[in-house]
DNA sequence: GTCGTCACTTGAATGATTCCAGAAAACATG
DNA sequence: CATGTTTTCTGGAATCATTCAAGTGACGAC
């Protein structure tokens, strides 16, 4: 499916800023506002800030996108959905890279007792030094 | 060991907020800063916000306290370190409740790919409604 | 094509947290 | 207990990601 199909199907209308960032995230996992808004700009120069934020916030609640929040560093954003992999964050520089859960539906993601909360979700985040920041010491 | 014993164990200087701080996380886990400077002025009316980001900061690294950081809420704090507990996080009001891990060791905390990173520690973060967001609809 | 709705632009505001310089207090020593 | 050194605390301003507000512009149903 094309994305001006994917964003019909889900309702949204189809702008040149939606497939920019689209596009930005396709081969480019886990970037940031900010990233995203310096890739965009490489082919729509115009395009504003809050455009970029608007357009992750629409296409993150129809499902499209995944926002990753780390700790300490700005919210991330994936294409890839639906499919509850993990993520591990570097503590030295922020990177941010996919884990796939090991075992087939995670046994330790139901917990015991919930003091009365409606568990809707369980997110799991590694935390480690990527190879570069593990050289750099 | 009283709260100066524990600061003197792991070598820290013994001051009057950092007594408060701990007081005040004492009973009343998962508070933010915010909070817990509201705490610390019902017995210490001068303290400002800058000693308590400090004082917070000093006892995470000293490993005295835990900082919990729900993505889109404040960082809280909590006094219970060491035993590899997780946390729910109401999507309504942003309140925060213990939750301790199911199985023994848990099966699904160690990734079965890390893409070359080091990997420390794991944190999982539950995602629900609290009882009173239940109700309120 | 026309029109209503939704998206985008510009500009300013928010809120948690941090930086800075100076004053004050706590520990080690004589 | 007096002194000096180091660390902590105060007060004010600054930072950063993100959001709000109001007006203009474009998508797409009819």
């Amino acid at each position: 499916m094309t994305d001006t199909d994917l964003l019909r199907d889900r309702g949204l209308r189809v702008t040149a800023p939606r497939l920019a960032v689209l596009d930005a995230l396709e081969g480019h996992a886990h970037l940031d506002a900010d990233e995203v808004l310096g890739r965009v700009r490489t082919t729509l120069p115009g395009v504003s800030v809050q455009a970029v934020y608007d357009v992750l916030h629409a296409l993150t609640g129809a499902g499209i996108l995944r926002r990753i929040e780390p700790a300490g560093h700005p919210a991330r954003y994936e294409r890839r959905v639906g499919d509850n992999h993990h993520h591990v964050v570097c503590r030295g520089c922020g990177a941010v890279d996919d884990v796939d859960c090991v075992v087939g539906h995670a046994p330790c993601l139901v917990p015991s007792s919930t003091s009365g909360f409606a568990v809707e979700a369980a997110e799991v985040t590694f935390w480690g030094l990527c190879p570069a920041c593990r050289q750099a010491g």
